[in-house]
DNA sequence: ATACTGATTAGAGTAAACTCTAAGTCAAGG
DNA sequence: CCTTGACTTAGAGTTTACTCTAATCAGTAT
């Protein structure tokens, strides 16, 4: 079991965050007698999903949607498999996008790095 | 020739995006006798640049800098350069991350069908 | 005893990138 | 002639995702 402190440390976040995140029902840790946060291997399992998620551009509300479904329990494993499979496509559409503008800033650089070599031996 | 109307159809974006753009000096179309802004193929083929380089999460102060850039002429070739190469190290990163989570996603996703089959089948 | 550390809360503030409103002018097309 | 679509400035509002503040409390260290 982690701390509040502890989890932000190993996750690159702060604790500010690890607050927002369970105001925003994303995730619920434990807490002590005296109330203080406690989160479990499968806690951080979660949240580090979460990140992932993140860096793909999934906005929270998806996030959260998700993560009711879970709560919701084994019945909503369908929709949960839905939503996986809507977002898989949209990241593949990323990759899609991020070659072609891959391609085009190498075509770019290459014109200029042309274009300056020519300059150099004029 | 292309009047802010057009432009904004053409690209998807707001005439107030355009306008918004030009406050941030990141574009600067001609001006009619009146005033109203005309933009030619090249300030068309700058926006698709920007727009794509925001697909990419490049921030508009980044593409304001190589903007300012372009603007002070043939001097800044080399920076432009190093800004692009910069940017495009960027993206390839962007690139492989996604693949990750592609990947992970494509694991969940089975592992959930293969939850969903022998659940069927029980 | 008191200072420090790290936890708690509600709620205010911030940054980015728009997005829109107001309130007015101007000129071409049907 | 009137509607449409352009223009202007200035500034307010929106959304997302934090980010921070203030006030407080509990446990440990000196």
């Amino acid at each position: 079991m982690y701390t509040i402190g502890e989890v932000a440390k190993l996750l690159n976040v702060t604790t500010h965050t690890l607050r927002f995140y369970e105001k925003e029902k994303i995730i619920t840790p434990e807490r002590t007698e005296h109330g203080d946060r406690r989160y479990s291997e499968s806690h951080l399992q979660w949240l580090r999903f979460v990140i992932k998620l993140k860096e793909t551009k999934m906005p929270l509300v998806q996030i959260q949607e998700y993560a009711s479904l879970f709560l919701q329990g084994d019945r909503t494993t369908q929709k949960r498999l839905g939503l996986l499979k809507n977002h898989q496509e949209h990241v593949q559409n990323q990759i899609h996008v991020l070659n072609e503008i891959d391609d085009m800033l190498r075509k770019k650089i290459s014109a200029y790095e042309e274009y300056l070599q020519k300059r150099d031996f004029s």
